[in-house]
DNA sequence: CAGTGTGAAGCGCTTCACAGCT
DNA sequence: AGCTGTGAAGCGCTTCACACTG
């Protein structure tokens, strides 16, 4: 290994991903160098900011010129484990969970959904958006034989917190939560949050009583 | 009015609606009575930060008591100015835009999803969990006459921006974006992004390259 | 005495500014 | 000269600790 990585800020991580949305975008534009106040301004932050965010794993820019759109993009997945494939299933087929199950970033490499759940009779068996639905009962048996890196909870939030449970208790050791409530779960189970009603709140806090 | 209200941190603000979350479960509960510690280890923080972030709208709880669970309530909807009836529309009726039409939370007071815009012939006309779809160049015209305070874009990465730019020129004030980009927007126009791609990114960044 | 409200300290992210390559 | 990489300064959010109150 050529870099001992020190402790980064997850906001850090986060911008990390925009930027490689930034470098799609440019080598889709067969642009082939850019400098850190280009993919700055593209990703709404400043150069400063860039260069940091990419100090924290070792210099990849070259000085006076800038960065090639190429390499960076390579540098970007190494970093965010991109080349590693990742196993996704997803629980609750209701409204949300269908639609997920048809998102292409679902289905983008190296992410693969292998499997749906839900609890309702009518909705095990069939097949949506290519994804088999089974039963929410067979989801301990499916992971001992499928290992799954990733669990989306698309469930209501009365029983969000009941089927996180059951998801660590099979052994997964990640959520992406869309119920709107806070899990309680074992420190080291990692979670991110979406929480579309709070997204609508806070713009109407920042809206404010006028607007 | 009774208090001046400092710069508020956006970290507050979110926690802000995650409080709420808790007590509406709280109040489902037959809670009456509420004390920082309680609340906060629902939220998923601490005691001292719950007390802080009310402190900057002035007190509401009663020392040695602790908070009464409706009165706050009503209190957190009123800083988050919930009381005032929000006009929404969704730009987009894919699979996402389809599905987040039938999302309960965007339906749910103060929100109403008044109209929904596709580009897509088929679409428009049609009626999707009882809200119309209406061609996109009849945006502005609709703006006109029914005022919006939040559009949900909805829509594919490549056309965003200019969706957006339409959307800023009829004079919509706030955003809520599902598109894996950056807007370029002018700063009074309020956004909130909502990415999944980042979500499963950051999660493979943490997971590591071993898990 | 239990629990709130808050100034002040602590700490981590962001921004600055400049040395060092090309 | 142009632009990167980074220690150090700046700044804002979080945590502490305690005066205060019911």
């Amino acid at each position: 290994m050529a870099h001992k990585i020190p402790h980064v800020p997850e906001a850090t991580v986060a911008r990390l991903t925009t930027y490689l949305r930034c470098l799609e975008q440019l080598e889709a534009q067969g642009v082939k160098t850019v400098c850190s106040r280009t993919i700055a301004r593209l990703a709404g932050t400043n150069d400063a900011q860039f260069r940091k965010d990419l100090s924290y794993f070792g210099g990849i820019g070259t000085r006076g010129r800038g960065y090639s759109v190429e390499r960076l993009q390579e540098h970007l997945r190494h970093i965010l484990n991109l080349h590693r494939p990742r196993h996704l299933i997803l629980i609750g087929v209701g409204n949300l969970g269908q639609a997920l199950l048809g998102f292409p970033g679902f289905h983008r490499s190296p992410f693969h959904i292998v499997a749906a759940f839900d609890n309702d009779a009518k909705k095990v068996g069939t097949t949506v958006h290519g994804v088999r639905v089974r039963h929410i009962r067979s989801l301990a048996r499916f992971v001992r034989s499928h290992p799954v890196h990733i669990a989306i909870l698309a469930v209501p939030a009365a029983v969000a917190q009941s089927i996180a449970d059951l998801v660590v208790r099979a052994g997964i050791p990640a959520i992406l939560n869309f119920a709107p409530i806070h899990l309680q779960l074992p420190p080291e189970i990692l979670v991110r949050q979406v929480d579309l009603t709070r997204e609508l709140e806070v713009l109407s806090y920042v809206l404010g009583a006028e607007r």
